[in-house]
DNA sequence: ACTATTCCTACCAAATTAATATGATATAAA
DNA sequence: TTTATATCATATTAATTTGGTAGGAATAGT
């Protein structure tokens, strides 16, 4: 299961997505319409500012908007950044790759080559980007 | 990201498949074999026989042996019965479905129609059975 | 009786999750 | 210049999950 800070993230991105004018956006306002707690949403703003996903303006009217274009912002990588691996065990990911330590053979392991299989099918779904999503 | 709980289930579910013999195998054998603490696997092993995937048999000389046909225990079932849902987001699940507090309409809901679209994919691969898993 | 085993309940420590609290800093508008 | 509106940063917290461990009762083959 993903986290909650995740889905929250993405409804983030496509909310400023579809109500983007030019003009930023607020936390307070984005709390509102997509129901995230307001200081836990300024949490995951903050992260996707420092992963170059939105920049902010401060001060009075100010607030995010898109510093990447939201037509290369996948859903896999905001996954990534928030929650960690797309793979469902850690000896097939990709960015977080990890052994198992109770694991004598990787290569004919039978778990992992059914995991690397359902990885192979899960990444092109998620590589979707937010422009993709929104027109589903 | 599946548990270890979940991992250890399907090593021992394989390991009873290839090497059964009709004799049951006691969660000695499969902890020293497969790297799994004992105690936990004792707990992963009563789970599973709870759930009639295995059948034990007490005293010496007793173990472990399948209850239900390995060709019939898939994967999918084995992640539901240790860990619970597949789905990776909670609205689009079959077996453990909850509503989004934070959603209006899930109907509509983009992010809920893209995870159903993965929840798809990933559902053939994961109800691959034992065998099929140990013939990968 | 002895030994090997399952069975059962409870406990525990560390990590993760989902926030909340407090306050500093920046800026536009009054 | 004050005020209201924002972001920014760090720390704290409560609840849950994860990955075990402990101790012992019950069962059965030798």
């Amino acid at each position: 299961m993903l986290s909650k800070r995740v889905k929250y993230a993405i409804k983030t991105l496509l909310f400023l997505y579809e109500n983007s004018d030019g003009k930023p956006i607020s936390a307070k306002i984005i709390s509102e319409n997509e129901k995230i707690p307001y200081k836990f949403l300024e949490n995951i703003l903050r992260e996707l500012r420092q992963n170059k996903i939105l920049k902010s303006v401060r001060g009075a009217e100010g607030g995010y908007k898109f510093l990447k274009d939201p037509n290369e912002i996948t859903v896999a990588e905001i996954i990534r950044i928030v929650d960690g691996p797309i793979a469902l065990i850690p000896c097939v990911s990709f960015y977080f790759y990890e052994k198992c330590e109770d694991c004598t053979d990787e290569v004919s392991c039978k778990i992992r080559k059914l995991f690397v299989q359902l990885r192979n099918e899960m990444l092109p779904i998620l590589n979707k980007s937010i422009t993709d999503l929104e027109k589903l």
